[in-house]
DNA sequence: CGCGTTTGATAACGCCGTTATGTAACACCG
DNA sequence: CGGTGTTACATAACGGCGTTATCAAACGCG
């Protein structure tokens, strides 16, 4: 028809790219749509052009913070499903701390002018799919009892919990790990305390 | 000296109440220094003049954020430890849920312009004292075992994982509340089960 | 009563998100 | 091969933001 299009689908995926690193190196005020624009040497018509406004490009940092975290806990493979337990652990707690903004358009309620809707929320919970698994798998390995989804769901609710009060600055790395091994490692115990011998259930 | 002020101290708590209200009702959308001046009968220039600039406006709701929580914390009054916990542990959620933007505020990482710097932490962590001497209550009573810190920040960090995760919209008030009591109870089994008898550790 | 000082409202500056407007680049047709 | 229509994009404008310089109004005091 007329001039060819420069607006195609890998400039829109550098915007995403780009929005994402600026996010990261600078926190939420440092995101515009200029400022996106300009650093991928377009104008802030792409934007609207390609994404529709500024919501719908925090939305799409946001799904790709969940792409990230997915790729990373499907990195671990460990054999032993309670050592790959303990890994995703690790590998969430890392992923969080060295992605604190990403982790903070992921969960923490609305740093720009973006709520997820439900779809965002499925996709974000089919991430965790793979701790569910992992989970599942030390059930069939008769290692815990229960139902899958709610075991995962308070191991994922601790490890987030103590993400985040670490990227609310309550303590450091060190401390951050050290206390959720603590909690999950008391957890644990609970999720399997009927198994052993006669234990004063409460 | 000169005319009589009306940038006084009245004033100055209106400014945060109305920030407070502005951002339960719209979010952090709908803060603005223009508005919350313009709500109080009064120009920008007081918000600068009592509290230097925005950020420091969001400082003092993230300040009023945690003193609203210390008192519906310090307004359970049940007579036996982990009763008194179990309280604290639904009034926590209760305020949360109740209260979602001034939780983002309070943990979230900076909703405006706005960090809070180690003097903000240290009040922060100050309201939790009340759930560390409830602890500290139980360990006195032969209920737990353990450094009441550690035990309250386990408490803690599980609460507030439920809270956030609640707030990002992955379950209901009432789902929230199953299943924080839930990982709780399982943490409290964790907690209290060296005491019984023999259990496998872990 | 007028002067000096202090107070606080107005208006300006530069940024933002968003969009209407204008211009440049190509395909097609004569 | 040049004109023309259509599409693609950049520029510039609009309203609102946080922030601050500027200026008018209100009072105590001589």
């Amino acid at each position: 028809m007329a001039r060819p299009r420069t607006y195609d689908d890998a400039l829109r995926a550098r915007l995403i790219e780009t929005a994402a690193e600026l996010l990261a190196a600078e926190g939420p005020r440092g995101v515009s749509v200029r400022r996106v624009a300009a650093a991928c040497d377009t104008s802030t018509t792409a934007i609207y052009a390609l994404l529709g406004n500024k919501g719908e490009l925090v939305r799409s940092v946001y799904l790709e913070g969940f792409r990230r975290l997915g790729d990373r806990l499907a990195a671990v493979d460990e054999p032993d499903p309670l050592d790959r337990l303990a890994a995703q652990r690790d590998a969430y707690l890392a992923n969080a701390l060295e992605n604190p903004h990403l982790y903070a358009v992921m969960f923490g309620p609305t740093p720009a002018g973006f709520e997820p809707d439900d779809e965002d929320t499925a996709f974000a919970l089919s991430t965790l799919r793979q701790l569910i698994d992992c989970v599942q798998a030390c059930i069939d390995a008769d290692l815990l009892d229960g139902d899958a989804d709610d075991i995962a769901l308070e191991l994922w609710a601790s490890s987030h919990g103590v993400c985040m009060l670490a990227l609310a600055g309550m303590f450091d790395a060190d401390e951050a790990h050290r206390h959720l091994v603590r909690l999950q490692d008391h957890l644990f115990v609970g999720l399997t305390a009927q198994r052993g011998a006669l234990s004063g259930g409460a």
